[in-house]
DNA sequence: GGAAATATGTCAGTTTTGTTGACTTAAATT
DNA sequence: AATTTAAGTCAACAAAACTGACATATTTCC
């Protein structure tokens, strides 16, 4: 057997009873959101692991189709991560064409992402067997589960950005 | 300005509309769904942070407080990722004494999962702001929208494991 | 008009969390 | 006795985050 190392003492300190919520925590939506956006970024990922990118890209990909124009700060602070970590995946988008880069109107130091066709073409590619799995879970009857799940997901963001960046 | 090194053409390919759903493609669920579980792990990272642990240690800590007693396969399935993945953050579990192993009392093969105390209580600590979280999102009343939230998100995991582990 | 702040980019090094592939050990199964 | 299974381990590697320091162009502010 795996080498019994004797790290597997016996009889000590265990606790062998099920942590429960009692009221007190809600261990079945914790689960739930787990497994749900465990499985609900596995449709891109495998789309992704074809074409070399991976989930920041898709992400980056995502939000620049969503809000063409938008600057690299913008960016940022929707994804919250630093400038050096989006950095890499921004440059390896921009090179294969996915996304360019215009001067700010206004501001000459912004640089305005806007995606290429190709990156419309690979949002869209991602976003729709997300779109499936998310019709699919809300079945036949869509409207009331729409509404409920809708309100649940705005409150689960942190408050002070809901009005912010978009 | 930060070096234009003139991947900055101007007056090509760009695509300037937003991309919006039309019906096809459910982008206002996509968002919350992002947005509300970036901020979901924000809670328990912030006091992970403290300890020198990360995400894929919590999530050890959950599932085996959980579920006491579940072997190590069985952990497997449930987070989806490989053995060799699983055994660091395991081993470094087991050696700051939150996580112990037990041998299977009918298969010898097995290393069945257990909290220690300190275990027990760190995966309380690390669910009491999530849960915090939620029951804030639910607002006051609570009962017609948990019920949609539940139907929702158990729709949105892969049919086919939702009978399997947990 | 010059100093300071801002938006972006970049260099270099590190950490966390995942991967693949090959191999070992002990126990259970056939 | 041979095979399969549960778990562990070694080594190398990759993705995606991090920190800290610094450069450059532009805007803002006094």
């Amino acid at each position: 057997m795996a080498k019994k190392p004797d790290g597997m003492k016996n009889g000590d300190d265990a606790v062998c009873d099920r942590m429960s919520g009692d009221g007190e925590i809600d261990f079945e939506m914790i689960e739930l959101l787990f497994f749900a956006y465990r499985d609900f970024i596995s449709d891109p990922d495998a789309i992704l692991a074809k074409s070399g990118f991976g989930r920041a890209h898709h992400r980056v990909v995502h939000f620049v189709n969503r809000d063409p124009g938008m600057t690299v700060a913008d960016l940022l602070e929707t994804l919250k991560i630093t400038k050096q970590s989006l950095a890499r995946v921004l440059k390896q988008l921009i090179d294969s064409d996915y996304i360019t880069q215009r001067e700010g109107p206004d501001d000459r130091r912004q640089r305005r992402l806007y995606p290429t066709k190709a990156g419309r073409e690979l949002a869209l590619e991602l976003a729709r067997p997300q779109s499936r799995r998310i019709a699919n879970a809300f079945g036949g009857k869509e409207d009331d589960m729409r509404a409920a799940a809708v309100r649940f997901l705005r409150g689960m963001r942190n408050a002070r950005d809901t009005g912010g960046e978009q």
